[in-house]
DNA sequence: ACCTGAACACCGTTCAAGT
DNA sequence: ACCTGAACACCGTTCAAGT
């Protein structure tokens, strides 16, 4: 039957979730059991690497181990699972996220401007983790960390606190969305757009008349430009429900 | 070095991207050697039906030849690989969207918002197939006539060639983000968003001031509303851009 | 000529045997 | 007490041997 129902009353929450965020007490650091011979930072730092590297479907505990110098199974003294692996390093690219400067940014138009390009960022740096990325609501550690944050930049910026949750939703599905079909494994040369563009391009015009002629016309839009017009959009949508005045900026 | 640059010249296409669906003439159905003993439809439905219940992760190729009274070897008669049984899996989840009564529409914003909540419709009956979902732009013969059906759609009601393709693009990024986030098989239980908006609640106040306070605000938002909210900012940020004037419907 | 059992080289995970 | 080699039950894929 329901096979895939996780953090079922009673069963092991799954890795990454937020039950199992929440059983995890230390944030940061404190190894968990006496003095482990492997640095739990260096393993998830490798494993990211590797993800990097070789991608996550090539990406195995064997790899991981060999490349510490050590066996598969003194990964299980670390970590209970791969998956368990994974949502840490999941939270590790999140960490990359630099949002320390948001207090200077006048509007809350540009606080989600930021979030959302430096969220970008990130993942663009990190095309490989972007799988298990969009498999969970990122509520570990660092994920939490950027989303109080940015929810306190716009609070402080006189957003009503119900509209700047929901501003935060919804721009993050759209960096996700927007990460995973354009910059996703699958897709992920130097040269996708212009690659996507010339297919659409070749198609026969007869079966596809409105595709061919949006390809010819929109040849070569830079990805970038293309992510800016989807966030405009958001934004832009947001002010009809927000003031547009800057709140004063506090010292 | 770059281990992950599918579609490299020379190297073999990626199953599921562009290039490799460009090398499949035949849109529908004729098998591909003589009459195999077991239809292509068949497979495909079947690897459906198992995903759909096993989840993607325990979706093997012994499962799905021992469903169909079959040995694994025999699948590689009709596919080349498991990411090509995947590749197909995904285009016949984007086949069961109906945007057939699209012409009934009168605006613009009609359509995008009737394909939009469609294409959702589609991966929530689908919830474990949306991984694999995400991972490539849906240009198989379904993703590519639904992609048709809504830029004819959207040009014949005024909407310039320009926009009706990048409104199709940011909204189609929209969708596959939420889902992915809020339906993806790591929170795929029914009371996932209650759960969430909980462990949120039940966060440190000290620790997480904003995100408990907007948690404590936003108690029992239906998923449906919040999924709205997005795809309306998009809506009314592309008015901005377009004429508001319906096209006369013809006849 | 078509099909497939059985093997191949892996995989995540476990545990008894080592130090 | 801590670590880990070697095994376990799998996996996707191949191919020689069957019909």
């Amino acid at each position: 039957m329901a096979a895939a129902t996780p953090d079922a009353p009673g069963a092991a929450p799954v890795p990454g979730s937020p039950a199992w965020w929440a059983d995890r007490p230390e944030p940061r650091g404190a190894p968990r059991r006496g003095r482990p011979a492997l640095d739990t930072d260096h393993i998830i730092a490798t494993a990211l690497r590797l993800v990097d590297e070789h991608g996550a479907q090539a990406f195995s505990l064997r790899m991981l181990a060999d490349a510490l110098g050590s066996g598969t199974a003194t990964l299980y003294r670390h970590f209970a699972s791969k998956d368990e692996i994974l949502a840490h390093l999941v939270d590790r690219v999140l960490g990359e996220v630099d949002l320390s400067d948001l207090d200077a940014l006048a509007t809350w138009q540009e606080v989600l401007a930021a979030m959302a390009h430096r969220f970008y960022g990130a993942l663009r740096r990190h095309p490989n983790a972007v799988p298990p990325l969009m498999a969970q609501v990122p509520v570990g550690p660092n994920g939490l960390a950027q989303r109080e944050r940015v929810l306190h930049a716009l609070l402080d910026r006189g957003v009503p606190v119900g509209l700047a949750a929901r501003a935060f939703t919804a721009i993050g599905h759209y960096v996700i969305g927007f990460t995973a079909q354009q910059h996703g494994p699958t897709v992920a040369s130097p040269d996708a757009a212009p690659q996507l563009a010339s297919f659409y391009r070749r198609l026969d015009p007869t079966a596809y008349p409105a595709i061919t002629r949006a390809a010819a016309t929109l040849t070569s839009v830079p990805l970038i430009e293309e992510f800016r017009f989807g966030l405009d959009l958001l934004i832009t949508g947001l002010e009809r429900h927000a003031p547009r005045t800057p709140a004063p900026a506090g010292p």
